[in-house]
DNA sequence: CAGTGTGAACCTTTTCACAGCA
DNA sequence: TGCTGTGAAAAGGTTCACACTG
């Protein structure tokens, strides 16, 4: 392989591979086996195997991939060897949390900044950081570098922040805000929608409650796998 | 249509027109086209009509979707017609943003109990709710008729804390711990993982970057959608 | 005649199965 | 011999384009 673009699904599972493969590394494993990574990561040996040969050709056939070296590479391939200046947007409750969040640190995302809108939230401490005006994004983005922000005001002010945030320079945004948001063709944009997951389980939920109350009667619907 | 089984791809995709539809219904309006819809949930209006035509043939051609009818059939379809009773694992950071997001009890998730493994915890105040132990969970699930977990405990407790879950009959869980958990089949399971979606962001914008440098002087990789 | 509903084409992703290599 | 790497097949999802209808 080693060609240009990898698979946005491929993409989505680099992150778990990559925890699974520090874990290890963690507790000594100096080579790894397609088969044991999927099952650290939950998914198919091969599909593992084809993943992993979008990075390049890092295995040894009849051994496996060097541990150490695999995450060196899969780091570099998800720009992770550098670290990210990230800005939060909302100080509620969500960007307390996401704030106050370790596992951001660990793998290299430094929040830099909270911006809040509210007169009342300017200046409230949220560990190392003071809740700064939105109004001051732009010279915030320029002072850190931050090319990353996260939404977590409520839906009505989710649109006008992400505005805000691309007229800054910011060019990918994770959005936990319960709306869609418009941005230009070069920004990136993921959401996080916190209770459309609920409702996802609560559909499949209430099939395999539908399933029982028809159990023995029929074949039955097959209840799909979910996520 | 009218037949057994969404696909899992427009499963996800419901919840997000409910939402618009709600919007539009608020805002007055009767009927909405599939353009419309499409606007609103970011999408184009052809996934959008193949997406509601699983659901059934509700819309009137030459004119569109009645709103009230649509939203209707699709929170029957969706398992919104009840109430889901809700337990949280893990009285950190996350799990109080979750307690006290406004979200979830909106949407008919009502949060019925927090429980957490550490002593000092126990006892303390979430708004309405009093932390209680874990090992009360058979009984808080019998109590409440409990179907969905929502886990926000560190990592290490994750598995652990989904075999309880399971163990005291829940048949759903939201999982946002960093780890990926093993669940009988019956058990369905989705994840969030925060600092996944920020690597999968990175990854976008190191690429942007890495494509600026060598702008000009090659036709250029194409720079996929994210999300 | 505007806008749905849907076959058919197309594209992406997953799985299979095995050749090839350490 | 054991496990990777990958073509090829299968499944799943998206988009096209247009017949059909209120």
């Amino acid at each position: 392989m080693r060609e240009r673009s990898i698979p946005e699904a491929t993409v989505g599972r680099l992150p778990v591979y990559l925890r699974g493969l520090v874990e290890m590394a963690e507790n000594g494993a100096a080579t790894i086996s397609s088969e044991q990574l999927a099952e650290a990561a939950g998914v198919n040996s091969a599909k593992v195997r084809k993943d992993l040969s979008y990075l390049g050709s890092y295995g040894t056939r009849g051994v496996g991939y060097d541990v150490a070296y695999l995450i060196h590479q899969m780091r570099r391939e998800l720009g992770l060897t550098q670290d990210w200046p990230v800005v939060i947007a909302g100080a509620g409750n969500l960007g307390h949390a996401l704030s106050n969040y370790h596992g951001f640190s660990e793998r290299g995302f430094r929040i830099v900044a909270v911006v809040d809108a509210a007169e009342p939230k300017i200046g409230e401490r949220i560990g190392d950081l003071t809740v700064e005006h939105v109004d001051d994004l732009p010279e915030i983005v320029r002072r850190d570098d931050v090319a990353i922000g996260v939404i977590c005001t409520p839906a009505a002010a989710a649109q006008e922040v992400a505005d805000r945030m691309v007229a800054a320079g910011i060019r990918s945004i994770l959005n936990f805000a319960p709306a869609v948001i418009a941005v230009p063709e070069r920004v990136s944009v993921r959401k996080v929608d916190l209770s459309i997951e609920l409702q996802i389980l609560a559909y499949y939920e209430q099939r395999k409650a539908a399933l029982e109350a028809v159990k023995g009667s029929r074949a039955g619907l097959p209840l799909e796998p979910v996520h």
